[in-house]
DNA sequence: CGCATAACTTACATTTATGTTAGTACTTGA
DNA sequence: TCAAGTACTAACATAAATGTAAGTTATGCG
């Protein structure tokens, strides 16, 4: 939960309204959010594929991570009422959208990052 | 100082070291960073019409991004040995290279941001 | 019955990012 | 002499992000 007032909220606020740069970032910018983006990019995935796929990302911060990313609208959950209970996550229209974003991004790290292989490799599937 | 050794580091460095993506995200995604760019893109600047254009940062606070940007070589400082003393921030040509990602997050962002004047406004020069 | 599985939630703990306040050295202009 | 400007630094304080470990619910399977 967040603090109701702070000048750190206060800054978020302001700059997230005036600074279309930085409401991009803050969509996008969680230390786990690219690595979903770039798995959900090839088609939706139930958590638990998601959760094997990444396996240093704990189980809290993963949910936190994909509840942040359907609040902002760019994943939607599916729950399908089974036993055991199976819920797939996707990209939205607007998760999509993000494609041209994701791929520059990419490309300028790509071209800048050290120790980069300069092969437009995105997050790798499966790290380490 | 961060700490020599956490989960929170180690996972830092992992996903930098193999996510071109994030690793573009971590060069620009402080909080003041986007508003520092859009700024120097326009051409150097010294610190105190810097400060001057972003009333809500705290001295400390734009200190350590510019720092953090001068590290990473997006900016570079240049002090001329004058009384008093004046220092300059302009962008290397690494940092003059985000030129395209700079655009791309903030037309996505003029797309998308709720209250957003589409535009294609980027960070007001003067924040209120 | 007892264990496994799925998709979580809860309570707690730590690390990192951001912000506050005061102070520094130096010189010029009033 | 005294305030003001410049570009900071230091010590301290708070907020937010991230991580750990265990528990929950429901059912099928051996």
């Amino acid at each position: 939960m967040r603090k109701q007032s702070s000048t750190n909220l206060e800054n978020e606020i302001l700059i997230n309204g005036n600074c279309d740069m930085a409401y991009t970032l803050d969509l996008i910018g969680g230390r786990w959010k690219p690595s979903i983006l770039w798995r959900l990019a090839y088609g939706a995935m139930r958590y638990s594929d998601l959760r094997r796929s990444l396996p240093a990302v704990s189980e809290r911060i993963l949910i936190l991570q994909l509840r942040e990313m359907e609040s902002d609208g760019l994943i939607s959950r599916k729950v399908y009422p089974e036993v055991p209970p199976r819920v797939e996550y996707q990209l939205t229209d607007l998760g999509k959208s993000l494609e041209p974003v994701i791929n520059i991004l990419t490309d300028w790290g790509s071209e800048n990052r050290p120790g980069s292989e300069k092969k437009r490799v995105r997050c790798h599937m499966l790290l380490p």
